[in-house]
DNA sequence: CATGTCTATGTTATAGTATAACATTGTGAA
DNA sequence: TTCACAATGTTATACTATAACATAGACATG
């Protein structure tokens, strides 16, 4: 594949690309939280966990297995499919980052550790992915099940769409 | 992988797998009504495109490209495997069968070639995977979205857990 | 401190999912 | 008929994910 990954990226790259959303303050407070769950939790963040959680926290778009193990091992961790899945299995099963179906990648979560079931908002122009949290969607999709006698126990709400900033960049 | 597939299969396989779940009359119904929508679409519905949705059409469960594939073949098909991913395109494309994203996987559609957001749930016990629609659903959905101003084009809605002949089961 | 146990990391190998690219055939309109 | 285009078929390869086993750390217990 030229992959249909970077053929999404063809435009506003650079928009996407350069500037990170968080500055590293933000992605340190957001490590800090984690590992502070973690011990609350008996888990343990190790420095692979870390760093991925980290990588994850650098960028406004998911990101996929492969470029995280990339990343991992030019970090002197090891460059094996299982060191970057092990890690993203990790963090996604303690609710520290989740699965894009739609991309087969991951992104930080925003609520870390918390239980929750979020919706995300997938822009297929500048790739952002943003997660958000509905009360109502929740609801409504339970009640929905409930209908039909079904238990749900994991949900997964994924929006393909153009975002805001995409949406006003088109109209300029 | 022994596959997250057929471990999940483990439990009540003879359930699912033997007694298909739509006779015949349904299925050759269902693969009239798509016929005479894609007549009315000007699409072509080919001999491979019918055997795909006919293939869709007896599984309660979603199925795998690559089962398609081999099953494609047994009947005189291509037997590599944009044969398979070229029909299920097709038939995704235009509205008569879903992709799950959770499961890398694709089932019939229960209203063939009208637009519609479904939202599926999937038993993680006998692996059937149910369509359903709600209007509230999307409502919420869309709105969630507009409140970011965020433009849905797709949404993926796929509930996993417990259906309710499963959850009977376990009761007994 | 020694030791046994359990978890995490690392590696090799392989399974499973999907598409690019090109050759060939079929279909329908001019 | 012939041209243009869509569909099918094939080869080759890319991308995603996990099994299985070896090694190394963490930690509780005697």
């Amino acid at each position: 594949m030229t992959s249909k990954r970077s053929h999404r990226s063809n435009r506003s790259g650079d928009i996407a690309d350069s500037p990170k959303w968080s500055c590293d303050n933000t992605i340190q407070q957001a490590l800090a939280t984690a590992e502070s769950r973690c011990r609350e939790k008996g888990l343990r963040f190790t420095p692979v966990r870390r760093k991925v959680l980290e990588l994850l926290l650098q960028e406004k778009k998911a990101i996929g297995a492969y470029e995280i193990l990339e990343r991992l091992s030019e970090t002197g961790f090891g460059s094996q499919p299982p060191v970057a899945y092990r890690s993203l299995g990790f963090l996604t099963r303690h609710g520290f980052a989740h699965k894009i179906e739609r991309l087969n990648a991951f992104v930080a979560c925003i609520c870390p550790g918390e239980k929750h079931a979020p919706a995300f908002m997938i822009c297929r122009l500048c790739d952002s992915v943003t997660e958000a949290h509905s009360f109502s969607l929740n609801h409504v999709l339970g009640s929905a099940a409930e209908a039909k006698g079904f238990q749900i126990e994991h949900s997964t709400v994924e929006a393909e769409g153009i975002c805001m900033t995409c949406v006003e960049q088109l109209r300029i």
